[in-house]
DNA sequence: CGTTGTCTTGACGATTGTCAATGGTTGTGG
DNA sequence: CCACAACCATTGACAATCGTCAAGACAACG
């Protein structure tokens, strides 16, 4: 089952570069200098926008490459024993994933497109080169998957909460401070994934998510129309948070 | 607060060296040469058995070091903002804690000895150092990286799942696996942690995971006394957690 | 403009948390 | 070795929360 996203359609590079890229700052070569920049840009290949629904690996395949969001948004699920998925995270622009099969040698999520989305390939044995001769190449690769597994600590602690309250407070505060981070709005958003995949995520029946946002609602803490959503009340939600964020990815 | 483990009793090195200790092949050293691991072993600083209660860092201190378990359980966690502790992780012998730390430079987590147990100390700017030097040393720390967040992700799914009994189901296989990758029995092995913890971490209440176990116990899966665990029908136990394991931490 | 998927709400039963009580275990100091 | 004090594990009763089923509104898309 070679079900890559290049079955259907071959998406070829498209004319994108590192150095023009409005992630540039958050993505992985923040930290290299202009010469070394070229060097990196020549290994990645810049993807064309992937369809709703199309993998960009599978569980169980070889690990080949790292990838990195570059808009859209894309989840990462495994299949239970049972035959439902369950998902284990969500990436939005800027972020990185794959990273997981760094130490297996294969990949142990199947990532897929939710909203049409654009995404960077880093070939792997190509990076692990380049890092050799790149100290600072290396040294980031490692920031940012430390920051990888903080990240999960946080998500860990979202879980870790009792509540579906609380969860989904978590939740909407961990996806706040994302797309803070990344130069969007803190209190205003839109959700790149249906309810439906936040409950999976969070270990909740869809309905518990969608009568806790009403609720939440209700408390004036915020509006949602869909996806669309406007925190009005931050810091308190922060509060039913209860747990210790801020959490999640800072540019790395 | 410097609140460290040093406070009430300096703990001097053991005469142990990383050459003999019985968790060689699953710790940090595990691929490196006879010479290399010579020079490894003198920036390692093999602690004193440490009591319960005590900690080897807390959150928000400077990060210096990376640690691994030599004999016992440690537990990380976080204060949340209404001052209860959330458990983030359990780490049994042969498991490496503090990484998280090493993005952000300061400890994400406090850790804490749960059993009395021993532990190595790495100070990570030497560590640094020796990485620049041996690529293979470097390769495995990102290895090393790779594993903790596949390791985060299958708690994830543990915590993704929705019943009690799924969770616990799934927090015991992840036990017996890690026992069972360091050499111990699968199917009879103490847990390091109370219920009181294990509950936390799940986030579940305590009676909640002691009526799970009992009913763990009259459907003959296995038998539990205090913390010694037998289990007796391990594949229906993976079954019941639902989720996609084998999981957690190989041997680096 | 219909089809399909998503979101929302209500009703009801099952699961889980809370409170309270009891017995067991572990560790400490005499 | 014993006695005591913490701490821990377990169980029951009851209330709150959450999942399931069902139905309808809304939205996105061809």
């Amino acid at each position: 089952m070679s079900a890559q996203i290049q079955d259907s359609k071959t998406p070829s590079q498209l004319n994108i570069d590192c150095k023009n890229c409005a992630l540039e700052k958050m993505c992985f070569p923040a930290k290299i200098d202009a010469e070394e920049l070229v060097e990196f840009n020549q290994l990645v290949i810049h993807h064309k926008p992937a369809k709703r629904g199309q993998y960009w690996y599978r569980a169980e395949q070889q690990f080949r490459s790292i990838f990195v969001v570059r808009s859209g948004c894309v989840k990462t699920l495994v299949i239970t024993r049972a035959g439902n998925q369950q998902i284990r995270g969500f990436y939005l622009p800027g972020e990185m994933f794959g990273l997981d099969a760094l130490g297996t040698g294969r990949y142990t999520t199947s990532a897929q497109v939710l909203q049409s989305s654009s995404v960077c390939e880093i070939p792997f044995s190509k990076l692990d080169e380049i890092c050799s001769l790149l100290p600072s190449l290396q040294r980031q690769l490692l920031h940012i998957m430390s920051k990888e597994i903080h990240n999960e600590q946080c998500l860990i602690a979202m879980l870790g909460n009792t509540t579906a309250e609380e969860r989904v407070a978590a939740f909407l505060c961990s996806m706040s401070q994302r797309f803070s981070l990344r130069g969007f709005s803190a209190n205003e958003f839109i959700l790149g994934m249906p309810r439906i995949d936040i409950g999976n995520y969070l270990g909740l029946a869809v309905e518990t998510v969608c009568r806790v946002i009403t609720r939440f609602q209700k408390k004036r803490l915020l509006t949602a129309q869909g996806k669309h959503i406007k925190i009005l009340k931050l810091e308190q939600l922060y509060e039913t948070a209860s747990v210790t964020l801020p959490c999640t990815s800072a540019p790395h």
